[in-house]
DNA sequence: TATCATTGTGACAATTTGACACAAAGTAAA
DNA sequence: TTTACTTTGTGTCAAATTGTCACAATGATA
C-alpha cells in the first residue's frame, strides 16, 4: 500500500492492453505447519481476504500464468502447482471492490474499468514448503498471511467456495499419490509425513499401514536417521524426483 | 452449409457483442452403442473434424453456456455435464482455419477478427442416450456424426487431447458413482451395464462381483424382467433419480 | 421333452486393510 | 550404571474386500 493512488490507477488501465479480458487465474496455495494446514491469503479490506490470483498474458500459456503469479506471491520457483476447476458464475466480479477502494483512494469515479467486469477464474492449488515461502502482499493490499483452513476469515466473491473445492481436489489426488511431501522440507521423516497426511484428511490412519503403503509408491528414498531426540531416533526420507 | 457466405460473416461479427472474447466452451459428448464408446464430432472441413462447442454470453453462468452448447447440439435436455478442465495454451486459435474459411467463401480477407484470437477453453463431458439424440451441424459445419473413440479422425487443435482427457476423467469418476446408465436408456439391464462399464474401462469385469457392486451403490431400482429372449429373462433396472 | 444360451447368485480363495502388539533405540532420571 | 520413559519401526493376525469360478434358473427352440 506503498503505492500512489494515480499510480495504481496507471497500473490497472495499462493491463487492460496486457492482459487477456475477463479471465484470471487465482490459487490456493497450500502450506503446512505442525499439524495445521494453511492456505494464503491477502488481506483487501479491513478484515476482509481474498485469493492471490492474477491475469493471463495475451501470450501467456494458462499454467504459465498461474506459475507466475504464485511465484510473485511468495517468492519460490518450483511449487506444485495444478489446475482444478473454473469458476464461472455470471456475478463474478469486483465492480463494487473497486468502486470502494477508488472512493477510498480519492480517485475518479469509474465505470467499466476493466478490472470491474466480470471475470471466469482457473483455479489453481500449489503445495508448497511454507518455511521457504515469503509471503508479499500486492499494490490492492495490505498483508499476506497463512490462515488456517478450518478457521478461514471473510472472503471476498466465491473464494470460500474455491478454497472448499481446492481441499477438495487434493484430498482426491492424495489418495493416488502422496503428493504431501511438497508441504514438507526436502528431508522429513515419516511420523512427520503421517502427520501432514493425517491434517489433510482430517482423521487418523494407522502408523504401521500408512508406512507400509509410502514404502509401495516406492518414491522415498531413506537416508540417515535424525538424531537428538530422547528416543529412538526416525529414519529421514526424501523424494527421488525432488 | 445453407447459409449465404455474407450472412455467415454478419453472425461472426455480431458475436463479438454477444460473447465474452477469449473463452469457449468445448463439449466432449458420448454417446454408447453396442459395445462401443463414442463421441460426437463435426466435420469443418474435408476430413477435418472438430468438438462440439460455443462461447460464453456475456451474462451468462459457465455451466448454463455449456450446457446452452450441448442442446443446441443434439436437441436434449436433462443431460449430464460436468466440467474436467481447462484448456490454455497460448497457441490455441483459429487463426488459419477461419482464414482459410473466408478464402474458400471468397470472402474478404480478415485480420483480428475476434473468432481468430487466442481461446481458452473450458472442457466439458457430456453423456447422453445417443437412441434420443438428433445431431446437428452448425454454420460452419457440413456434418455432426459420431465416431467410435477407438479410432477418431483427424482434429482441430488439441481436440484429440482434449477427448483423452476427457475420457480419463469419466473413467475416473466412474469409479465413484456409476454414471455409465446415463448413456443407456431409461430401463436397462445388468448385463447391458456391464458391458457398458467394461467398453469405457476396455477390460473385463466379473459379472457377479459387478452386479453386487452396482447394488451397492443402493440406486438402481429392479424392474419386471424383459421378455423375448430364448433364455433367462434379464430384469430391467432404472436409476432412482432419472 | 431335451437342448441351448444367457442370467442371477452363491461359495470359497486370494488379497488388501485394520487393529494391535512389541522390540528397538535413545535420553534422562534414579 | 542402570532403569524408566517415549517414540519409532515393523510384525502378526483378524476382518473386510475382491477375484474366480461354479451352478442353478429360465424360457425359446429343436
Amino acid at each position: 500500500m506503498e503505492k500512489k493512488p494515480k499510480e495504481i490507477l496507471k497500473i490497472i488501465q495499462s493491463g487492460e492492453h496486457l492482459f487477456i479480458p475477463h479471465i484470471s487465474v487465482d490459487s490456493v496455495i497450500f502450506g503446512y505447519e505442525t499439524n495445521e494446514l494453511q492456505v494464503l491469503l491477502l488481506e483487501v479490506s479491513d478484515k476482509v481476504w481474498m485469493l492471490p490470483g492474477g491475469y493471463v498474458l495475451k501470450e501467456e500459456d494458462l499454467d504459465t500464468a498461474a506459475h507466475r503469479n504464485v511465484i510473485e506471491r511468495i517468492g519460490l520457483e518450483n511449487i506444485f502447482l495444478k489446475q482444478f476447476h473454473t469458476f464461472g458464475q455470471s456475478d463474478r466480479s469486483f465492480k463494487n471492490e473497486i468502486a470502494q477502494l477508488f472512493s477510498h483512494l480519492s480517485l475518479p469515479e469509474t465505470e467499466g474499468l476493466w478490472i470491474q467486469e466480470r471475470f471466469i477464474s482457473v483455479a489453481y492449488y500449489a503445495l508448497v514448503n511454507k518455511a521457504l515461502a515469503h509471503p508479499k502482499p500486492n499494490f490492492f493490499t495490505q498483508r499476506c498471511q497463512w490462515h488456517s483452513v478450518q478457521q478461514l476469515p471473510k472472503l471476498l466473491l466465491d473464494h470460500e467456495r474455491i478454497i472448499t473445492a481446492a481441499l477438495a481436489a487434493f484430498q482426491s489426488d492424495l489418495a493416488a499419490y502422496p503428493l504431501a511431501y511438497h508441504l514438507l522440507p526436502k528431508k522429513f521423516t515419516m511420523p512427520e509425513l503421517h502427520g501432514a497426511f493425517q491434517t489433510i484428511h482430517q482423521k487418523q490412519l494407522d502408523r504401521s499401514r500408512f508406512q507400509k503403503k509410502m514404502f509401495e509408491y516406492d518414491v522415498f528414498e531413506r537416508l540417515e536417521p535424525r538424531g537428538g531426540v530422547a528416543h529412538r531416533r526416525p529414519y529421514l526420507y526424501r523424494h527421488r524426483e525432488s
